[in-house]
DNA sequence: GCACGTTTCATACTATCGTATTACATGGGT
DNA sequence: ACCCATGTAATACGATAGTATGAAACGTGC
């Protein structure tokens, strides 16, 4: 149509069905309404993905994986260069983060409906992702979890993995709600402004995560 | 059948709806898994309730209201105690979010699922929801945003504003959460224990809103 | 004990869902 | 020029969704 240049079938009805399901959820998107977004025929998307829980998992596994991947690749070079000193809790957080806000700020490829799907998924429980979201979210969550532990080893385990949760949920929620951030303050919160949202992030995550 | 008393058919639908509704959300619960819970006939439903979207709604308002009109009740004791002084942070903090951990707690009444409820309406928009979860919300918050502020005054409004979304984002996910913190934790963080979980977030919370 | 308002029931109706099928277009390789 | 693989299109199909309907059951006045 107006596009400069015609995508794949394949990919326009995954950046379509990203974004409805980002704003609709799993059960409150239809196939017909995902194809008629990507301008292309109903039985494609069957054609190319298979079926509809098949999609939402190709979807997911296509931005999770490549973040997971940087934030142990990221680690495990931070660490590296630390010489078995603790990698710093700024730095520690900004690894996890970043990939995520940066998502968030590519708005051209469908980067703001992605990640507020991410956050999405990882909250509202649909059962046949739990295993794979299990399996992706199992080694960076233990790694990280060790390298931040070493931040306080004083304190009581329960109370680590209280915070760590309280973290997590402002994360996920601050992605969830980062594009009304800006009607929600009354203009005084910008939603577009990836890097400023990013830096309070980790300045909060610091605060929460340090010692005492 | 085995229940010892046996409740009315309106309040049977509005227990089963709302435990549904927790677990599966809007669009993944049908009214026949509904009716079906509730041990009640499918046209039950309509007959009391009207159509699903009010169904919803009634189930949202019935637990919220009575939640924000003590929330409000006793900020305005509190303010009255303090006697002009700022109302001290956890004191704020916990009147916050202690409705909403009790009611939690209060498993036997289908308070779990409610709390559960409660936290996803309030990240996945639902369009004929958001009214009303606007105005129920409006109050509260700017009443206690304007208490809250009175502890940073120095903060600039930004900052101000991305602290409480991170804390509220920790709330919501706490709630959303916590039925399987237990095993998201090998068991190292219970998921009956309210008081515990409510003292760690006042505790967070107000270390995140805390001046400097 | 019977009439009447209220609630429960079985079931019908229409729309729309995910998926399947079958025919049609297209465009390189020989 | 023809063929065949690959993608596209129109449309059919069974299942199930929300909702509507009308009859049966119930209970409480007189």
């Amino acid at each position: 149509m107006g596009d400069t240049k015609l995508k794949e079938t394949l990919e326009r009805v995954l950046i379509a069905a990203e974004a409805l399901f980002a704003e609709n959820g799993y059960d409150g998107t239809t196939l017909r309404q995902i194809t008629q977004r990507a301008n292309v025929n109903l039985a494609a998307v069957n054609y190319h993905h298979g079926d509809k829980e098949s999609l939402y998992l190709e979807i997911i596994r296509r931005r999770l994986q490549p973040i997971n991947e940087s934030r142990l690749k990221n680690l495990a070079a931070a660490e590296l260069g630390a010489e078995g000193s603790p990698v710093p809790l700024d730095v520690l957080v900004e690894i996890m983060a970043r990939p995520l806000f940066e998502l968030y700020a590519d708005a051209d490829h469908g980067g703001r409906h992605a990640a507020r799907l991410i956050g999405r998924s990882l909250v509202e429980p649909l059962p046949f992702m739990t295993k794979f979201l299990a399996a992706e979210f199992q080694p960076v969550m233990s790694r990280f979890g060790q390298a931040l532990r070493r931040h306080a080893p004083a304190l009581p385990p329960e109370d680590f993995l209280w915070r760590l949760s309280f973290v997590v949920g402002a994360m996920l929620h601050a992605l969830a709600t980062l594009h009304r951030m800006k009607d929600l303050t009354r203009g005084i919160c910008r939603d577009n402004d990836q890097v400023a949202a990013r830096a309070r992030f980790v300045q909060f995550a610091v605060r929460v995560l340090g010692t005492p």
